[in-house]
DNA sequence: GAGCACTGC
């Protein structure tokens, strides 16, 4: 597993002086917790096998969870941890445990329709005279299940006769508060579908869907649709793709109704020709992409060369044909996989989805997916896309790959941080691997690099077939690029043909100033120009607004989308003809010596500006009209952006390289290395959190950290939260935390509105009691949508927390923590010391006679953020969250500490004569004076 | 009294 031991290859790196010699201290008796570590990590493997097995027996019976958090085994196993801490939970109010329940009902409900959509599903796509007799029985089988379920089911959904009204007192007489504040807040729960009228079955499957999920969805409908309309001139058949459309018509309708004894037949025969039809079309648009044509050359070279750059466009095919071409070729013989990675959620999904549609195979069988919060994927699966960061995971658990026969790291030219620790991990294995076939799949401009970093493993070059895009340079620069891009957007409206515009922007700001310009010229023009379509995209946009840029153009319009730079990789919009590219975006920068964070406006390189200059040719050709200069492309943009691991904190990672046995992480074979500070810093974060011992190896601790998906001082806290009996609300802060930073939603054009809501939520004691306050009444108010609107609260946000929340909590049986509530809510003492036990270096201290505070560690002054509810009360110790550099320094989401409790839960980092209380000391003086003089 | 681009586990 993920501990390897002394004659792992990688262990000639093992440094003994990793850990700065200041740093070193007594943490216990190494052997002895070497010892504990390897038994805790001998454990996990144990389970894992355990669950394997588990997984296998559920897989071959029906069809696989994707989010097992319901599952048997795992719900039988925290309620035996209830049961542990039985006294503790009879105090605590039992709304959680209702709430719960609630959740599991919607939760059941939402498996239903989607075992129904299933067995829907399968008929159609593989009607019953396609299936082999398994398949059949399976099929009943489900619906056996679906039958009883929907009966079982049926008992509970009109209660007839007497019920007792709930009451808001507790067993113990006094009023429950809370219960009753729900009973007032019945008003936002969202209407049901029996209220809608004609009962639940019309809801159908979408009705069901989370948000979040129902986004992903449309992404995904979005990739799929791109690879028909795009290939549809250029191939000679695309015939065939209209007559699969046809086949909706009414003739079919009507002759069935003909002869109604034999319409089931008919519909099975047709649904066949429908089938064959669409596989001949399918595999015409397989022959048609370019990669094709190269099918034969690829093999060989990949059967010669263990390690293959090939570069190609958008639109080669790459993508869903190689892996294909590994399978056929025999790759996947011997019960191994083929494995591909993309950067993005969305994009594993849903190239999948293509894949087996193409190989005719049920998703989630032969070909599969796994991305966080569902894995899609079973025995049989032998083509497995995931996301970089999910095979980096696996290397916890299977550090040599040896599940697999080959690896493709796809969109390799955008260097994520998971994909760049990839390629050194991959490159260390091909070394005692020989059978690996390893696939680095990359854009133009970067094969070379890629292949001089892999030993100059040879570059196979696939052309994609893009439309031409006509640039276009500004003669002088512009002063004012937002002025410039607006007055841009008019010119093309009032002169170019057709087409609607694409405008990136670097942040909600300044898109929202863009829109108020447009707005402003489009009233001072009036009927002088066709209408304009204004919008505006972002991540943190709310996902109705989002889904506006996909509506169809209206007659006598022209659509202008304004974009951040989520469009240049994440979300592709049709239509698009038009370009215009300020030249400039927001990166994240990470100082390793101050340990801060900063958002800054940068010019982009050239490698994104030609990547934004591409999405106007995808339906046709396309102009960009770049707001700057020939010369300054050429001379003064950078070739590419700075990688993504020369920019972050690598504090998470740091841990998971030392946990797979990689000790020396500054000699680590980067392919972009990061700054040696940046590695030194995090290994002493590391050590400073027990995660480290004395010589530098991981501890049982550290170990345990390793296999949470969290920054290593969240991962700590969670870990500590066991001694304050509250690793429930820890998890709780775990999920909000990581969405923290789009959870609160504020338009500019609602801003008093907005902040007034948000005023509202405000809780005692600091910024984070604040959200696990929203998370209760999230919970409590059944996940409602309007009660997230009328907050300015983002749903999505608060989605994504209950996904990590169920992970977390998932996981905490893993590192052997149990699941419980704060003994007493009305003590936070307990929560505030989990957490500081992670984030006892985030603390500050107020400055006498200042509402600035100094960092406790490190000389420098901080403000707290003007969004934080302890910005008027200015507590005397705070703990943050965050550090950020935007006009000034300020800590985000900050929470009021004791500072003795800096000794008791971090003594190796703070003394009693740290925490004196400075603005009690008197003031010498000649300082009084010499300040009275200023 | 500020202003959060985008991913991922």
């Amino acid at each position: 597993m993920g501990t390897r031991d002394e004659k792992s290859p990688r262990d000639k790196g093992r440094r003994k002086d990793v850990v700065p010699c200041h740093l070193v201290n007594d943490q216990g008796d190494d052997a002895l917790d070497a010892e504990e570590r390897d038994a805790f990590a001998q454990r996990l493997r144990v389970r894992d096998r355990d669950r394997e097995h588990d997984r296998s027996r559920r897989s071959s019976l029906g069809p696989s969870s994707s989010r097992p958090e319901g599952s048997g085994s795992s719900s039988r196993t925290s309620r035996s941890i209830h049961h542990d801490s039985h006294q503790r939970q009879e105090v605590t109010s039992d709304l959680r445990e209702r709430s719960r329940q609630e959740y599991l009902k919607k939760r059941e409900q939402s498996r239903l329709e989607l075992l129904e959509a299933q067995i829907a599903d399968e008929e159609m796509l593989f009607h019953k005279s396609a299936l082999t007799d398994t398949e059949r029985r399976q099929l009943e089988y489900q619906k056996e299940v679906l039958r009883i379920a929907k009966e079982r089911k049926d008992i509970n959904v009109d209660v007839e006769g007497y019920v007792m009204p709930e009451d808001y007192l507790t067993t113990k007489g006094k009023i429950d508060r809370k219960r009753k504040e729900q009973a007032l807040y019945q008003r936002y729960q969202e209407p049901k579908g029996s209220v809608s009228g004609s009962g639940k079955d019309e809801k159908g499957i979408g009705g069901n869907l989370s948000e979040l999920e129902q986004w992903e969805a449309r992404q995904i409908a979005r990739t799929k649709v791109k690879v028909g309309p795009q290939d549809k001139g250029t191939i000679p058949d695309a015939d065939a793709y209209d007559f699969i459309i046809d086949e909706t018509g009414i003739d079919f309708v009507l002759e069935s109704t003909l002869d109604p004894a034999t319409e089931a037949d008919r519909e099975a025969q047709s649904l066949l020709d429908a089938a064959e039809r669409k596989q001949k079309s399918i595999q015409a648009v397989r022959e048609s992409l370019p990669v094709y044509d190269y099918r034969d050359a690829l093999l060989a070279a990949i059967e010669d060369h263990p390690v293959l750059i090939i570069e190609g466009e958008t639109g080669s095919g790459k993508t869903t044909q190689i892996p294909q071409y590994l399978y056929e070729a025999g790759y996947s013989k011997d019960g191994r996989k083929i494995g591909c990675t993309q950067p993005r959620r969305v994009a594993a999904m849903s190239v999948a989805a293509r894949v087996a549609e193409e190989m005719r195979v049920h998703l989630g069988r032969e070909v599969g997916y796994s991305i966080r919060f569902e894995d899609k994927t079973s025995e049989k699966t032998v083509v497995k896309y995931m996301t970089d960061g999910m095979l980096l995971r696996e290397f916890l658990t299977e550090p040599d790959l040896d599940g697999y026969s080959c690896i493709m790291i796809d969109e390799a030219h955008e260097r994520t941080l998971s994909t760049d620790i990839l390629f050194a991990l991959i490159k260390d294995i091909t070394r005692y691997r020989p059978d690996l076939r390893v696939l680095i799949a990359s854009a133009t401009m970067d094969a070379q690099k890629f292949s001089s970093y892999f030993d100059d493993a040879p570059i196979f070059k696939i052309p994609g077939r893009p439309f031409p895009v006509d640039i276009y340079y500004t003669l002088a620069p512009e002063a004012n690029y937002l002025q410039a891009a607006v007055t841009t957007v008019l010119q093309i409206h009032a002169s170019q043909p057709t087409g609607d515009i694409l405008v990136f922007l670097t942040g909600q700001g300044e898109i929202e100033q863009a829109q108020e310009l447009l707005r402003q010229a489009r009233v001072a023009l009036g009927r002088r120009i066709k209408d304009l379509l204004v919008c505006p995209i972002y991540a943190n946009l709310p996902s109705d607004l989002q889904a506006q840029i996909f509506n169809p153009t209206p007659e006598n319009a022209r659509k202008v989308v304004l974009a951040t730079n989520i469009a240049e990789t994440s979300i592709t919009i049709d239509g698009i003809v038009y370009v215009i590219d300020p030249g400039f975006q927001k990166l994240k920068t990470f100082d390793p010596h101050t340990e801060m964070e900063s958002l800054v406006v940068t010019p982009c390189s050239r490698n994104a500006a030609n990547q934004r200059a591409g999405r106007a040719g995808r339906v046709g050709p396309g102009k960009c009209f770049r707001l700057y200069t020939l010369w300054a492309y050429e001379n003064e943009l950078e070739d590419h952006t700075i990688p993504e691991i020369q920019r972050s904190n690598l504090c998470m990672v740091a841990l998971q390289l030392m946990s797979l046995g990689i000790n020396n992480l500054v000699e680590f074979d980067y392919i972009d290395p990061p700054s040696v500070t940046t590695v030194q810093k995090a290994i002493g974060q590391l050590y400073m959190l027990g995660a480290l011992n004395a010589k530098g190896e991981v501890t049982k601790t550290g170990r345990r950290m390793a296999e949470l998906p969290l920054d290593p001082k969240m991962a700590k806290a969670l870990l500590a939260s066991a001694k304050y009996h509250c690793s429930d609300e820890i998890a709780t802060l775990c999920a909000l935390l990581d969405v923290q930073s789009a959870l609160y939603y504020r338009p500019k054009a609602e801003k008093l509105n907005a902040e007034k809501a948000h005023q509202n939520l405000v809780q005692p004691g600091g910024d984070h009691f604040t959200l696990l306050h929203i998370w209760e009444q999230w919970v409590q108010l059944e996940y409602s949508e309007s009660w997230c609107r009328e907050n300015y609260l983002q749903r999505r946000s608060l989605l994504r927390a209950t996904d990590i929340r169920e992970q977390i909590v998932r996981l905490l049986e893993r590192i052997e923590v149990p699941l419980e509530s704060n003994p007493n809510p009305a003590d936070t003492s307990g929560v505030a010391k989990a957490m500081l036990a992670g984030y006892f270096s985030n603390v500050a201290q107020r400055q006498r006679g200042e509402d600035s505070y100094k960092l406790a560690k490190r000389k420098e002054t901080v403000l707290v953020h003007p969004s934080s509810s302890l910005r008027e009360a200015k507590p005397p110790w705070v703990m943050y969250y965050e550090l950020v550099m935007t006009s000034e320094k300020f800590v985000r989401v900050v929470m009021e500490i004791n500072p003795e409790w800096l000794i008791e839960v971090a003594p190796h980092e703070f003394k009693p004569s740290d925490i004196v209380d400075k603005s009690k000391q008197k003031m010498p003086k000649f300082l009084k004076k010499a300040r009275e003089l200023i």
